[in-house]
DNA sequence: GATAAAGTAGAACACAAGTTTGCTTTGATT
DNA sequence: AATCAAAGCAAACTTGTGTTCTACTTTATC
């Protein structure tokens, strides 16, 4: 990656800093303005410098047709956002999406999941210790993936039919049954029939804040 | 919120879809060619409309300066992204900020923390089983926000200078000396000289991919 | 110190793009 | 059917904005 010149790091910045102020990019004029250059052209020709170098992509002859490329620590960037629907714990109020307030907005990092995969995914604040043995404690978020089957093991939301209740538990489907399995030594398993129990989603990630 | 009419949530649907793929905003044209809207004056009428519903924001006679400002889920949100420096365990080498290559970048869910709070924060891989009964796993990423000093009883990154070599584990300063407890019943805390032991940071946050 | 390369200036140009205006269509209401 | 408001239409208008060209200045390089 080459150097910038002094003038080319000004210019980039300002264009961060309009992006982030306005929503959109400066135009060439709104640069030289700002950063008292006499000419157009030398923003241009600046401009230039800084798609070569790959830090900006422009569009030929669009108004305010520069995307900025390159993401710097400690600035905003992009993600995929999914749906804080509720709690959850051994004994709450069904969450489903779109049948629920939402209550907030979790950004999920590309590290648990990333793009068109998301579509399906919600966030719930746990409540409870019967997950502490799978690293998952109380006030963590986790992401889940709408999903209405799970494999013996995998941890899922859980709704039990006639109570009417969502659960975090790992599920295990035994014959006509189904244990649901809570991660922690000072628990016990519940069994329930199958026909009773509707897998509501698979959890995908934890999300944990220790301020 | 009121609702929009067919065609407004097409144009806005649009937008999102330009903005996605360009990084920047349609012009009115762009946005009557692409919906075959037989005038300007329509596209701009109905910008009108959904700039009064609240959904986007312009700025009069400034091209393509359309703001989107609802942010529905599964979309593409903004956070804040950190440097991913590399990985921590018992004795492993040194990741301070600045001086290391940048694996990767995580987005931080405002749920951890948010905005400016987060300029000296960095991401670590966790690798091994020492902070289990922290509920930290292998494979998990910790925020770390850099500090020199810590409290007892705090999670911190944690280097002794004579080996230089950095561990994740909680910090308790007993006179000359600080303990460094791992958190995990079959692991034994170390003892070092206070002189020797150099805070690095303390874990504000935890992030886990379950896929 | 000559020479080339990189950067700066100023102005004119051409098209991009938002706005305005007057008119027509549509659709609901009475 | 008459009425009225909202929505749609077409064209003209004005301003916004990227580009180009030429000339000049500074900065490296040998």
């Amino acid at each position: 990656m080459s150097a910038l010149s002094q003038r080319q790091q000004r210019i980039l910045d300002h264009i961060k800093d309009f992006v982030r102020a306005n929503g959109y990019a400066p135009a060439i004029r709104d640069i030289q303005r700002e950063l008292n250059i006499s000419s157009t052209s030398v923003v241009a020709y600046n401009l230039r410098a800084l798609e070569s170098k790959g830090f900006i992509r422009r569009s030929n002859n669009i108004s305010r047709a520069i995307e900025l490329l390159q993401q710097e620590d400690g600035e905003a960037g992009t993600g995929t956002s999914v749906p804080l629907l509720g709690v959850i714990a051994a004994g709450q109020p069904i969450p489903i999406p779109g049948e629920t307030e939402v209550e907030d907005n979790v950004l999920v990092p590309e590290q648990i999941a990333s793009g068109d995969k998301l579509k399906d995914v919600y966030a719930l604040r746990v409540k409870g210790y019967s997950m502490v043995d799978a690293l998952i404690g109380d006030g963590d978020i986790v992401l889940i993936r709408y999903q209405e089957t799970a494999e013996n093991g995998q941890m899922v939301a859980a709704r039990i039919r006639d109570e009417n209740e969502v659960t975090l538990k790992r599920i295990y489907w035994e014959g006509n049954q189904v244990r649901l399995q809570p991660a922690n030594v000072t628990m016990d398993p519940m069994y329930y029939p199958a026909a009773n129990v509707e897998v509501q989603g698979r959890v995908v990630g934890v999300i944990r804040s220790l301020n």
